[in-house]
DNA sequence: CGATTCGATCGAATCGATTCGACCACGCGA
DNA sequence: TCGCGTGGTCGAATCGATTCGATCGAATCG
């Protein structure tokens, strides 16, 4: 404790060489004798030196070799989702040759997403963000002034940040076609958080002007276009038991749906259990379906409806988004194509 | 490009003070006048100047308020186990009020751990083995030569560094003794990965006495004391699928065994699925317990025989200690209970 | 009214490494 | 033998903020 720690100041006396040699002896940049470098290292041992300061590099460099990922949600809920699991591999698995690292800037508990004083504070080179595509998100803000490269995955288009997205008016308009084609009309809808408040329940007029992220207004956009105005209930996060709560809300309306519409297949599954509490069946008193396309172990042999986007490649490519960003290139925005996969929970109303 | 950024010594000259009140006007230690900080405040403004450096910040305060997070296995992985997963959200939780990051350092598809190059790099206050508690890991000792705190998640004992685990020997053997209890003789075990080095199938002694995690370890040592020796099949990661893998594998031995004890409950839902697909009923033709007391919703209405650890509070407590850490509270190593959970994937054996 | 705080501000040292330009000696080709 | 390129090393400036001690005027107290 009272011991100051070794520094490559240190190392260099004690091995008799200058600063500038011991450094250039352990980055490998420049031309180092042999026998010199040797006696950096063992001075360093005997030191018991660990290597560099990594923050004195880092600001000399002008960099620091983190990522960040701005998750939103808090983690639980977060990782639940594999979509965002697999996007975090991705960009990890990107950065992994270079030896960069991946910080998590999550919300908590209380604040839905991380607040702009503790984010600021982090030493990032670039920043993915990586659930929640904001409209107003004023983290972007701050990130764009301080000159850090932005990525946002399914995130607002804004000039300077860097979109990767998929098509989702294009497959939640052919999903509610689907729908509406077996014949329902009273249609309902399941739906991701409009913002990040953990308001939950039915949504008026009021909360729907709110909605702030792009792929939740989009897929409501698409199913509205086809059947108009619907009952929307807005889960406070993407985990199965909310949709639950939001499916029990839905059925329990006068004019009870026969088909809902939930904006994630986690929230589908929800929805599926209410349906069952109830003693419906799925799908022959109810049609459900979902987005996403993800592994629904929940339904055992059932597959559920939905509208599959290509989870590993949105990894991938945002992984190399990120990289090229790093290394200076602009990459162009990415728009993904996505596929409407019929299953076994959809079905043709029951005639009355 | 050609622009160089504001500093805050600009932000400081065009509002007509001194760097050092400018400071004091954005860290708000030391008194102010109110009239000056906002001169500096809207200097800051029309420089597009964004708050102080946190590279520089952080070299000047030899803290750079990042604690890492050790992995081991790819993202992808790590975060199907839930148990990972509460464990990150729980230090995340506890990590928010002080504005605190957490930086994943996490294995690839290549390798299996990080790097010690990678990690050394990384500027963290302290640092938590999250899913590898290896014994020999270099980079327990990198990071205690650093100086830097470390907590290990059922990781090992050493001295210096701060333990959180749950007893796993006892556990083990308890629920060891309920399948023998049950009447059970031939007896396999699917097992984590004893090294993270990708291997997997039957193991040998030579593989066996490689085991380097400390809770795979005591599992094993648990099972043999009361079964003496097994065979082993070792998963190369705790997933699904390559429980099935070793499931498949135990299962197509000459003296097919009644019982197989895997050492999670992801693997024991690959094991079922290998027997399924084999025509065996479980548990009427083999029996098959687990560890950890996840959700399974894989086994529908079944419930699985196994050990159950608190999850929620391990996720907790890791987050505890790691703040008691960086305020210079040295905390005590913490040894949690499991719990036996009978189901219904264990009964007698078929008599023959 | 003189002594003493106290609040506000400034100068300068500091955190720990990297890097640019200078320097020296040595070997090689002419 | 002279000049030149080059491998190896060093000094000093730099990255951008924080912080300690000093300073100075104004307010407080005896």
């Amino acid at each position: 404790m009272g011991e100051h720690r070794a520094t490559l100041a240190a190392v260099a006396a004690r091995a008799g060489v200058s600063p500038s040699t011991a450094s250039l002896a352990y980055s490998g940049s420049g031309p180092v004798a042999e026998s010199t470098r040797e006696r950096v290292l063992a001075a360093a041992r005997e030191l018991g030196y660990a290597g560099p300061d990594p923050l004195a590099r880092s600001l000399r460099r002008g960099r620091s070799g983190i990522v960040g990922a701005v998750v939103g949600e808090r983690l639980l809920y977060a990782f639940r989702d594999p979509v965002a699991v697999a996007l975090l591999d991705g960009i990890a698995e990107a950065l992994s040759p270079s030896g960069t690292g991946l910080l998590l800037l999550s919300g908590d508990a209380q604040h839905g997403s991380p607040t702009p004083e503790q984010v600021s504070r982090m030493p990032v080179d670039a920043v993915v963000f990586a659930t929640c595509g904001r409209d107003d998100d004023p983290l972007l803000d701050l990130f764009l002034r301080r000159g850090v490269p932005v990525v946002a995955v399914d995130g607002p288009d804004l000039p300077g940040i860097t979109v990767l997205d998929i098509d989702d008016y294009g497959g939640a308009a052919e999903l509610a076609r689907h729908v509406a084609a077996l014949g329902h009309h009273r249609v309902a809808v399941a739906a991701l958080p409009l913002r990040l408040d953990g308001r939950s329940g039915l949504v008026d007029d009021a909360r729907r002007a709110l909605v702030g992220f792009a792929d939740c207004r989009a897929r409501l956009a698409a199913t509205e276009d086809v059947f108009g105005p619907v009952p929307v209930a807005e889960a406070p996060s993407n985990v199965v038991e909310e949709g639950e709560r939001a499916g029990r809300l839905l059925l329990a309306a006068p004019e009870r749906p026969t088909a809902i519409i939930a904006q994630s297949d986690l929230l589908a599954v929800g929805v599926i259990r209410a349906a069952e509490a109830l003693g419906l069946r799925v799908p022959d008193d109810l049609t459900v379906v979902g987005y996403d396309g993800i592994d629904t172990p929940w339904l055992g042999e059932r597959v559920l409806t939905t509208v599959v986007q290509p989870i590993a490649e949105k990894g991938r490519l945002s992984g190399r988004m990120v990289t090229d960003l790093l290394a200076g290139r602009q990459p162009p925005n990415v728009h993904l194509p996505v596929q409407l996969r019929v299953g076994t929970t959809s079905a043709r109303p029951a005639t009355p």
